[in-house]
DNA sequence: GCGGATCAC
DNA sequence: TATGGTGATCCGC
């Protein structure tokens, strides 16, 4: 098979073959690598492919679903357009006006972006790859190669999908502490020119060059391409980069001349209008495949198209639709930039996906080593949760969340478990005969365990002298909180935890039986995996006592060293949790929640693979 | 505040 | 045969 090369417009495809075909594409259709590329048999090729799958039936479900939310927003628009709303008009002229006495001219902002980047640092080890179409991560591609774009292959397209469009396809497995290792080097370079650089992800950072242009008397373009130069010859890589005059512009500007080249949008009011009048909502980051058929229902193809439907489009998409909106048409963003370590983390958590399972013990197992997974996740980034968040898939693609908030903060397995199976058991009532394909858990409302020390290391700023007496407000604060939680407890169903726990002592019994039959059938990332490894191994073999838990642990010495580690861990945050507590500290007041500003699908500090972050920043 | 949905990478 | 994981935000209720 050849690569395809007619050119045809989105939008036609999206006419000829419905927007289910379109949305089958994947969210990465816009992504650079795709241009020259005939999507209409791409399309045809994926939706022969998926056609009839329980996946597929889903994602036909949901684009049933979002095509009638469309046709309410139309219908609304119609309706609209009939009344006089020349006060919503007056008005969004005037929040216009507004915004743009705040632009700002005087920053010049940086977006790079490493070019297809797992692929780069695999060719690298692998010279061989470099003229043949391969991918990264299998199962689901987590990147390609441009070779494999050519194809139509794009990151997250099913490897089953990739290799029909595509079946000379090679597929390698994911090496993170490689890819981890790379970006080092890159970030390594570019402090130089913005010690404050703000990592976006693994592959991606913003910079504000403005004071490196000053004081070595460079223009921007210049400074970026010696950036570029110099990251290429240290590294072996190659980036792309956009130059504006804030981090949304920079981020479009960087897809521009992708890939190894650089983008330029001069810090001039009428170039940026400009530059925005013509482009498609979907390249702006925040409008994904759904917003972008939403605001095309109204007539906004392009941010230029935003300023005729100024007064609709708060009633039509809610005010912050309309802030953002109004933001994009007017090429505006945010000039500041700042280490990703000083924002906030507002979650921790885990999920997996495995072969279908069924029934109660099957489910209770994964649920067991979920909340092992999550305490070992919550001891590294040292936080204990106000609230956990049960997740799960069916068989059939349906995504159902059910949170719960306990008496107090909590991190160990033992109690993720105690608290997730109530909800877990309620769901097992609510779908008879349910299957899964996934489960998660995930705690929110986090309480920093960071001992003061480290908060200042990162940069955290720890509470003044002055401010103590704030903080022991907040500690009464925090009473009040917790008064008011343990009421909420009381009225928590108590006959779910009783069930809960009937069922539970029942698992076990079940798994006695049923061991080494049911669970050892199932895959995970390709290797064989035990819900509930101590519970099952100790069966036959012996149980070896934790010298610091007393707890009985799996014989395996590797995992039981694992063990030994957590355990230090917790132990480590006990002494920090009872030296607060004889000094009188609110943890949870020394890193105080900061203020984000409005950027939609903005999300931060989150890289590919959060778990991988703490490479970079812990 | 909860649960669903969307988005980024 | 077969479609990921982590984190954030927004909206409707």
């Amino acid at each position: 098979m050849s690569p395809v090369t007619e050119e045809q417009p989105q939008s036609d495809v999206v006419k000829e073959h419905g927007t289910l075909k379109y949305s089958l594409l994947g969210p990465s259709l816009t992504k650079p690598g795709q241009n020259g590329v005939d999507q209409q048999k791409v399309s045809e090729i994926i939706y022969e492919a998926s056609k009839g799958s329980k996946y597929f039936n889903n994602e036909e479900a949901r684009d049933k679903n979002l095509t009638q939310k469309i046709e309410r927003i139309s219908k609304k628009k119609e309706d609209l357009e009939r009344l006089d709303l020349g006060h919503d008009r007056r008005k969004a002229e005037q929040f216009i006006d507004d915004l743009e006495v705040s632009r700002d001219l005087s920053q010049t902002i940086v977006h790079i972006d490493c070019d297809a980047f797992y692929a780069a640092v695999e060719e690298l080890d692998k010279p061989e790859l470099k003229d043949v179409p391969f991918s990264v991560g299998k199962g689901v591609l987590t990147t390609c190669n441009y070779h494999a774009r050519k194809f139509g292959c794009r990151s997250g397209m099913a490897g089953f999908v990739a290799k029909k469009l595509c079946p000379q396809l090679i597929q390698i497995p994911l090496n993170f502490d490689k890819y981890a290792a790379k970006a080092q080097e890159v970030r390594k370079i570019i402090v130089d020119y913005d010690p404050r650089f703000e990592s976006a992800s693994i592959d991606e950072a913003y910079l504000n060059i403005t004071e490196y242009c000053n004081t070595n008397n460079i223009e921007p373009a210049a400074a970026v391409e010696q950036l570029r130069k110099e990251v290429h010859e240290k590294t072996h890589i190659t980036i792309s980069a956009g130059i504006a005059a804030n981090a949304k512009l920079a981020k479009i500007c960087s897809n521009q001349n992708k890939p190894n080249g650089q983008y330029q949008l001069p810090n001039d009011r009428n170039a940026i209008m400009a530059f925005m009048r013509d482009l498609p909502t979907r390249k702006v980051n925040g409008v994904g495949r759904v917003f972008e058929r939403e605001l095309d229902a109204v007539g906004i193809k392009t941010c230029g198209d935003i300023y005729a439907c100024r007064q609709y489009l708060s009633k039509l998409f809610g005010e912050k639709a309309f802030v953002f909106l109004t933001g994009c048409y007017l090429g505006l963003g945010r000039t500041s930039v700042q280490p990703a370590e000083e924002f906030e983390r507002k979650s921790v958590g885990t999920e997996s996906t495995f072969g279908e399972m069924s029934g109660p013990s099957a489910f209770h197992a994964q649920l067991r080593w979920t909340a092992e997974e999550l305490e070992k996740d919550m001891v590294r980034a040292q936080f204990k949760g106000r609230t956990l968040c049960l997740k799960i898939k069916l068989h059939t693609y349906e995504v159902f969340t059910r949170q719960v908030v306990p008496q107090k903060p909590i991190f160990e397995a033992d109690d993720l478990y105690k608290y997730a199976l109530p909800m877990l058991v309620k769901l097992e009532q609510e779908f008879p005969r349910i299957k899964l394909r996934l489960m998660g858990l995930r705690c929110t409302h986090l309480v920093s365990m960071k001992k003061p020390d480290t908060l200042a290391f990162f940069g955290f700023k720890t509470k003044a002298p002055a401010d103590v007496g704030e903080a022991i407000s907040d500690s009464s604060l925090k009473r009040k909180a917790e008064e008011m939680e343990s009421e909420k407890w009381e009225t928590y169903d108590e006959r779910l935890f009783e069930d809960a726990e009937r069922l539970e002592r029942e698992d076990e019994l079940k798994d006695l039986e049923s061991l080494g039959q049911e669970f050892d059938k199932r895959k995970h990332h390709g290797k064989e995996i035990v819900p509930n490894p101590k519970r099952t191994e100790a069966i036959e073999e012996e149980w070896w006592d934790c010298p610091i838990c007393s707890r009985p642990q799996t014989p395996d010495e590797k995992e039981f060293n694992e063990h030994i580690d957590l355990c230090l861990s917790r132990q480590t945050i006990r002494d920090v949790v009872q030296e607060s507590a004889v000094i009188g500290t609110n943890l949870s007041t020394l890193a105080p929640p900061k203020k984000m500003k409005l950027e939609r699908g903005k999300s931060k500090p989150s890289s590919g693979d959060p778990k991988q972050r703490k490479l970079f920043f812990g």
